[in-house]
DNA sequence: GAGCGCATGTAAGCTGTTACATGATTCT
DNA sequence: AGAATCATGTAACAGCTTACATGCGCTC
């Protein structure tokens, strides 16, 4: 029942972009996995230690800045195959819009009208940033699966939204 | 930047069945608010006590079995429509399945399938979950709204593993 | 030399999960 | 009487966020 869905995320990303740094890491959180899992530098440093400590990855020499360049081992391939074949991924649910769309109803018309034009908005925004990433991502099979994946979640969305706002105003 | 979602959840339970006690909320979570947000009592007990003393929910005297009802105070219910006129939902995500489909390209083609056909599986069983509970929760006007967004989100899932299985299978 | 980006870390606090623990009431 | 359900809690641990803290190297 173990999560441990961080040591996967720096797992895959070490076996897809090759030995990085810590830092390096936090980039590609925030630029190629931000659809996906999210996690901070202050989250990633200490991971990397244990995951060392367990043998999943193995640390060079310090380059400049105190640069410290990790590889994954045999072992981190290992777990990471085992993992990505076997895991049941949770489907279970914790959503500050769902959360809001159960509690429309204690709302009247016009602040619920405004509450889903918001998240309409929210995902209208969220859906042009990943279409126009898409070029990029296309070139490298990594993320080409997650970020369809996340474009159809969205317009699912929004979709919701437009016909939630129709529901709406028509009452 | 306060997170307290799990006030949020509570204080809308309250709100929308009325006085309750800490293992009806409970009870509530796992089946009416479960595709939104999921807490069990050893979360939701400790937290009734600090909104106690916070004067967003009142206790009443003890019933049978040591029973406590809770019922929402105007400040719980203020704070409440605040919180979903204002709230700007967080739209990070943190998701397996989507981690899975990031790193996809890792697997070879019978594993990859394999992968996608139960991610497939998965979310077929929590469609049909929530379909067969769509006459009940039409009934009452809470939840309608975010059964529907978990309905849309949940075709749109099996629809992109379809789409993703063809092009598996054609490589 | 000033500023920016690179690069690493620690500590406090909040949130959430799992395991443990207890007792009352109702149903068969 | 035994089992299931009602009903409440505590404690330990894991995961994550925010704020704090430091220093190097490059560019202008």
């Amino acid at each position: 029942m173990t999560t441990m869905s961080l040591r996967i995320a720096l797992l895959g990303l070490l076996a897809a972009k090759g030995p990085s740094s810590g830092y390096d890491l936090a980039k590609l959180f925030e630029h190629s996995l931000n659809h996906v899992w999210n996690a901070g530098h202050t989250q990633i440093y200490p991971e990397l230690v244990k995951m060392t400590a367990d043998g999943l990855v193995s640390v060079g020499s310090e380059g400049p800045r105190g640069r410290k360049t990790y590889t994954i081992t045999d072992d981190g391939t290992a777990l990471l195959r085992g993992w990505l074949a076997d895991h049941e991924p949770s489907i279970a649910v914790r959503s500050e819009m769902a959360l809001q769309a159960f509690l429309l109803p204690l709302l009247d018309k016009a602040a619920a009208i405004a509450v889903v034009g918001r998240i309409k908005a929210l995902y209208v925004a969220k859906l042009a940033g990943m279409t126009c990433q898409v070029p990029a991502v296309e070139a490298s099979p990594f993320g080409r699966h997650a970020l369809r994946l996340g474009v159809a979640q969205a317009e699912a969305t929004i979709a919701w939204a437009d016909e939630t706002l129709a529901a709406l105003t028509a009452s």
